[in-house]
Formats: C-alpha cells, sequence, structure tokens
RNA sequence: GGGGGCGUAGCUCAGUUGGUUAGAGCGCCGGCCUGUCACGCCGGAGGCCGCGGGUUCGAGUCCCGUCGCUCCCGCCA
C-alpha cells in the first residue's frame, strides 16, 4: 500500500494525438523532447510578429510561443487564440534565454516553440475572467452560475483535488484496519428526531414518503448487529435546515462503526486516522490528542467546541459578588444566572467600537455586556462606580488583570454569558491576530451530559442523538446528571467529527427513549426494527461520523464548505446553475397522487 | 422566523448635501507591435443604477415594499 503522499502528484500520462505531456511537466527534464500538449488558452500576449500563450491544464501553466519562423502556418491561428479556447499543440521543450526566464512559474524557464497547432474547441467570451486580476474575484452568486469555468481556476482545482487526496488517505488507512465500505440507502424511512427531512414522495404506495438520510446511523448499528465488526461508508447526508459557511443540505459524512470496543479504542483508532488523513495534506496532528471534559470546556472557553490554539480563557465570577450591591450583577445571580468575564488584554479600543462589543453581545442574546479597563488597583469603566473598592480588586485579581487590560463581563444565564463570551474569545482573537498563523489544534470533547432540558419543548432531549450510550447504571430521577459516552473531535474551533459508544441493550434503548418522552407504542413504531435488532446478539459498539466538507475546508484553508464542494448550493438551498429547485410538470405530481392547489406551477 | 452587510457596464468597484450627458480598472472589439509573461501603445463598443411603488421641479442617491446574494442568531438529535 502506497502513502498517498508519496504518489506522484501527475498521473503517466499515455500519449496520443492530443497530449503526450502535462503542461507542468516542462521542466527540466523534458528540456530538448518534443512535446505534445494540450489544454485551454490562459493568457494570450500578441505581440504581432510573435505570439506567447500561456497554456492550462490542471497541472498549472506553460508557455507557448508562436514564432512564423517555427509555426508556419500555425502562426495565423496563435493570432486567433482567444482565453479559454482549447487547443493542442506540437513543439519542441527548450529552455530559455536568462534574461527571458519567469520565475513566478514553475515551468518558467522554459517553453514551448509551437511547430503544429489545433484549435480542438473555441469559448465564448466567458463572463469573468478565469484568472482574476488585482485579488478581485467575481461574486460567489456568478460562480456558481458558470461552476464550470469557477471550477477551472488553480484555486478550486487545488480544493477538489486535495479534497480526493482526504478521501484517499481516509479509504487506504480503513481498508488497511480491516473496516468494510458497505452501502446504506438513500430512500429509507423518516424518523422524525433531529433535524427536518426530506421527503421523497413515493409513486408506488401513494400517500407515503421516504426521507433522505441525515445520517446512516440506524443503518450502520444494524450493521454492527449484522456482524460486520468495522464498517465505514462515505455518506451523502441531507437535513432540511437552514444553510450556513459550514452547512449544506446535502453534505458528507465519513461514517464509521466498530463493534467489541470501548470509548479508548474508538478514540485511539480515530487518532491513527486523523494523523493519517491530514497527513497527507501536510498537517500534523500531535498525538495522543488532549481530551477536555464538556463541563470544563464550557467553563473555560463558553463552548463545546472550544478553539485551543490561543488563551483569553473566560473565568466565572460569580463567587466573588453574590454580596454586592450592584443590581445588575446581585439580580441576575440571585435568578440562578452567573456573572462571567474574560481578560482579553492590553487593548486601546475607542468608545464606538467598545460600543459595537455591546451591540454584538445584545444580538447574542445577552442583556448586556460591562467593558472595563484596569486601571490602578480599580477600572475605567461606566460600572466602575457601581462596585466597591474590595470588589473591583478582587475582579482584578481573578481575571489576572494588568494595568491597561481589557476585561469583558457578562452576567446573565449560564448559555448566553457562555456563548456571548465564547463567540467575542474567538472574534477577537481573530480580529487582533490572536491567533499564530499556520497553527492547529485539536482536543476531544468528552464526557458529555447526555441529556439537556428544552424549555420550548418541555422535555429531556438527547446532546447528540438517542441511541447514545450512558455511563454507569440509568438513574432516571436526575437525567441531567446522566453523562455519555461519547465524543467529539474538535479542530481549530471547528467541530469535524462526533460519535459515541452506542446502546446495544434494547431494554437499556427502550429506558432512554421513555426518557425522552417517547412513549413504547411510538417507540416500536419509529424505532422498532432497531430494538427488535438489539434483542438478537447485539455486540457492544460505537463509532463515529466526520463532516468531510468541514475537514477539507479547513486542510484548505477555505472560509466555506462551498469551497471545497463541487457544486454546492446557495444559501437559501438553490443551485444557480441548473436551477434546481425547480417546479415539476403537472403529469409528475399526478403520478405520485400529488393534488396541485393553485396556481398550477409551470 | 429575526438581525447585519451587499445589489451601478461582461467582472471587480467608485459615485459628494438629491442637480447637466453615470465613471474607473480589468475584460471585449478594431489597429500597431519579434521576447512578453498583469506585455505595451492608439481607437471603439458596452448601462432597466436588482425589481415595483412613493416623495420631489428633479432620484443611482431619500422613503416604503419586494427579490436575490452573503454573514450571524434561532434551527441543525
Amino acid at each position: 500500500m502506497t502513502d498517498p503522499s508519496d504518489r506522484p502528484e501527475l498521473p503517466a500520462q499515455r500519449g496520443n494525438r492530443y497530449r503526450d505531456r502535462w503542461a507542468g511537466e516542462v521542466t527540466a527534464e523534458a528540456a530538448g523532447s518534443e512535446a505534445r500538449l494540450a489544454g485551454w488558452v490562459n493568457r494570450r500576449r500578441d505581440h504581432g510578429g510573435l505570439v506567447f500563450i500561456d497554456l492550462r491544464d490542471r497541472t498549472g501553466l506553460v508557455q507557448l510561443v508562436f514564432d512564423p519562423d517555427d509555426a508556419g502556418s500555425a502562426f495565423e491561428l496563435g493570432h486567433r487564440l482567444r482565453p479559454e479556447d482549447v487547443i493542442s499543440v506540437r513543439g519542441p521543450v527548450v529552455e530559455r534565454s536568462a534574461e527571458t526566464v519567469n520565475p513566478e512559474l514553475p515551468t518558467g524557464a522554459y517553453e514551448v516553440r509551437v511547430a503544429e497547432a489545433e484549435l480542438l474547441s473555441d469559448s465564448t467570451t466567458p463572463p469573468f475572467q478565469i484568472e482574476g486580476r488585482g485579488g478581485s474575484e467575481a461574486g460567489e452568486e456568478t460562480r456558481l452560475r458558470y461552476r464550470y469555468l469557477d471550477l477551472r481556476r488553480e484555486q478550486m482545482q487545488k480544493a477538489l483535488q486535495l479534497r480526493a487526496k482526504l478521501v484517499a488517505a481516509m479509504r487506504e488507512q480503513l481498508d488497511g484496519d480491516g473496516f468494510v465500505e458497505i452501502e446504506t440507502p438513500i430512500l429509507t424511512r423518516s424518523t422524525p428526531e433531529g433535524a427536518r427531512d426530506f421527503l421523497v414522495p413515493s409513486r408506488l404506495q401513494q400517500g407515503s414518503f421516504y426521507a433522505l438520510p441525515q445520517s446512516p446511523q440506524l443503518f450502520k448499528q444494524l450493521l454492527m448487529v449484522a456482524g460486520f465488526e468495522r464498517y465505514y461508508q462515505i455518506a451523502r447526508c441531507f437535513r432540511d435546515e437552514d444553510l450556513r459557511a459550514d452547512r449544506q443540505p446535502d453534505f458528507t459524512q465519513l461514517d464509521i462503526e466498530m463493534s467489541f470496543v470501548e470509548v479508548d479504542d474508538v478514540i485511539e483508532a480515530n487518532e491513527r486516522l486523523m494523523a493519517r488523513v491530514l497527513g497527507a495534506a501536510g498537517i500534523e496532528v500531535g498525538l495522543p490528542i488532549p481530551r477536555i471534559a464538556h463541563a470544563d470546556a464550557i467553563a473555560r472557553f463558553g463552548t463545546d467546541r472550544p478553539d485551543v490554539r490561543f488563551g483569553m480563557e473566560l473565568t466565572d465570577l460569580s463567587d466573588y459578588l453574590r454580596e454586592t450591591e450592584f443590581r445588575v450583577f446581585r439580580g441576575t445571580l440571585d435568578g440562578g444566572g452567573i456573572v462571567k468575564g474574560m481578560n482579553a488584554g492590553r487593548r486601546e479600543l475607542p468608545r464606538s467600537e467598545l460600543d459595537g462589543l455591546i451591540a454584538d453581545a445584545q444580538q447574542l442574546g445577552a442583556k448586556g455586556l460591562v467593558w472595563a479597563f484596569r486601571e490602578g488597583d480599580g477600572w475605567r469603566s461606566p460600572t466602575a462606580k457601581f462596585l466597591t473598592d474590595a470588589e473591583l480588586a478582587e475582579l482584578n485579581e481573578a481575571l489576572g488583570a494588568s494595568e491597561g487590560d481589557l476585561l469583558l463581563i457578562v452576567a446573565d444565564e449560564p448559555a448566553v454569558a457562555n456563548q456571548v463570551l465564547g463567540t467575542m474569545r474567538v472574534r477577537l482573537a481573530e480580529r487582533w491576530g490572536e491567533i499564530p498563523a499556520g497553527a492547529n489544534a485539536f482536543c476531544w470533547i468528552v464526557d458529555w451530559p447526555l441529556l439537556e432540558w428544552d424549555g420550548d419543548e418541555g422535555r429531556w432531549t438527547p446532546l447528540h442523538h438517542p441511541f447514545t450510550a450512558f455511563n454507569g447504571e440509568l438513574d432516571e430521577s436526575d437525567p441531567g446528571a446522566i453523562r455519555a459516552r461519547a465524543y467529539d473531535l474538535v479542530w481549530n474551533g471547528s467541530e469535524i467529527g462526533g460519535g459515541s459508544i452506542r446502546i446495544s441493550d434494547a431494554r437499556d434503548q427502550e429506558r432512554v427513549l421513555a426518557l425522552l418522552g417517547i412513549s413504547a407504542e411510538e417507540a416500536e413504531a419509529r424505532f422498532g426494527f432497531l430494538l427488535e435488532a438489539l434483542r438478537y446478539g447485539a455486540p457492544p459498539h460505537g463509532g463515529i461520523a466526520y463532516g468531510i466538507d468541514r475537514i477539507c475546508a479547513l486542510a484548505a484553508g477555505a472560509e466555506s464548505i462551498r469551497d471545497v464542494i463541487a457544486f454546492p448550493k446557495t444559501a437559501s438551498g438553490g443551485d444557480p446553475l441548473t436551477g434546481a429547485p425547480a417546479p415539476v410538470d403537472e403529469r409528475q405530481l399526478r403520478e405520485l397522487g400529488i393534488t396541485v392547489r393553485s396556481p398550477a406551477p409551470q
């Protein structure tokens, strides 16, 4: 088995009438030989009596020279070529004279002097320049509308080739570790829990619907019951929820499940997997990956997916303020809230920007935000006058504040205070360049609560999913205290994977479903097939699912997963290229037994 | 569902307190050019200022609505 990073970047090129070499191969080893190249016209520099063409294929650029002395009748073609025309040329690879070398190009010391040229396909003027100038790039909607042109750009070529490399590394590592790749259905049944399903009407059973899978979760558990012991799949998944920079309605998971394992076994296998996969992208993963208890992550970073590349950790100040006279803090604490703070370091910020931070905090649901600069033993802050000297000294001490440090404090419900400060921590660190360039930091978040109380729904809901195994005995009298045997993998503040040991005992599964407020009848109707399978000798098992799009985006340094997906959707779930989603013929709807209400779609 | 940003030439953008014929760079078209590589020089074409309504003597600019893109909150077990 070859290490993917050792593989040649360029596949061997068998010669044919179009090409016997890649553009990127026009280097020292090709000098003096005759080359046949094919690709797209990237740029034309027409000097009248001499024409230069930059030829592009997926491996890069190379300069072609159309000189009337060499090119003969092909010279006239060189004149007529326009960007994005598709050509094939033949001619000798020659070394350029020293003063004409282009140090910007890997092939810049060589060029091909065209002897023959053929126009294979011409191009109308593209709507945007494939090679953007001056750092500008076409808007995203235009790029998606003409995605096949956008994908010609080097950045996109690299991103999708990197993606293929990462996926190949996943397969190689897992195949080598004895995992079996198995496909599970795309047309499956709706199990309304979690995200909204995409539904597909059944023609043969009118009035019934398939659902597209949100994940292969239940199928992979059935595969464990079936005795495959180690399974994986590069699985397309679907969730009908609003989109984000890191969320698409259809996305790709690396789905893994193992039998006869404990948490440590899954984590160990996955650490080796991630080291191998990200190693293929030149990213080093230090092993073992540190583990942070869920409660500690919330306490220190305000989030369950902490970015641990930098400090600026949060501090709970509640205990210093229980007796304070300041009504805002005192009232929050008496009402069960917390007062939490962050030392943002020595920063000067104009009042307008401090007001902006307050507005940001309010947008995130906070009632307000206290800012203060440490000054002597006290604060320069509108809030300073409400606190005693002793309190100010204690808060300075607790926050480790030095002269001039900016302190941000939120008093609110724990969830709000943590989210606001957790968000500010990352935003300010990014803005101030506190995050070391090129740094990568991973952590496992472990020791999760199994359930959380959903006030709106008035019931307990799972933090992961209802099939997550719990630690120790199941004590229904205190659901909030039950611990899950779950783990999330976080990379630079992004959750890239999550999993758990699963419940492998039908009776335990029934009890958990009951805890979630799902009646026995309902459980049987929705998950009966799983409960039944668990009664036929289910091995202890667990696994994980990774967001491949997110992993690739991080590895490629892309801001959005759209930049590592060939044909992504816009924020409203549409595809500007194909026009999906689109109305369908009334006849199609009739066949499905779906009644069209006016106005009929056209 | 809520909040922020954006929408002007093919692309990226500028456009002052509302005021003459709406600009730039790139691209495109024509001409010149034998060592350029963001080639250069000369000339030219190209605009429903997202759409609809309103205010005004006058709207790219102000107001209301609407559509689209984007970021965030909710949501995403």
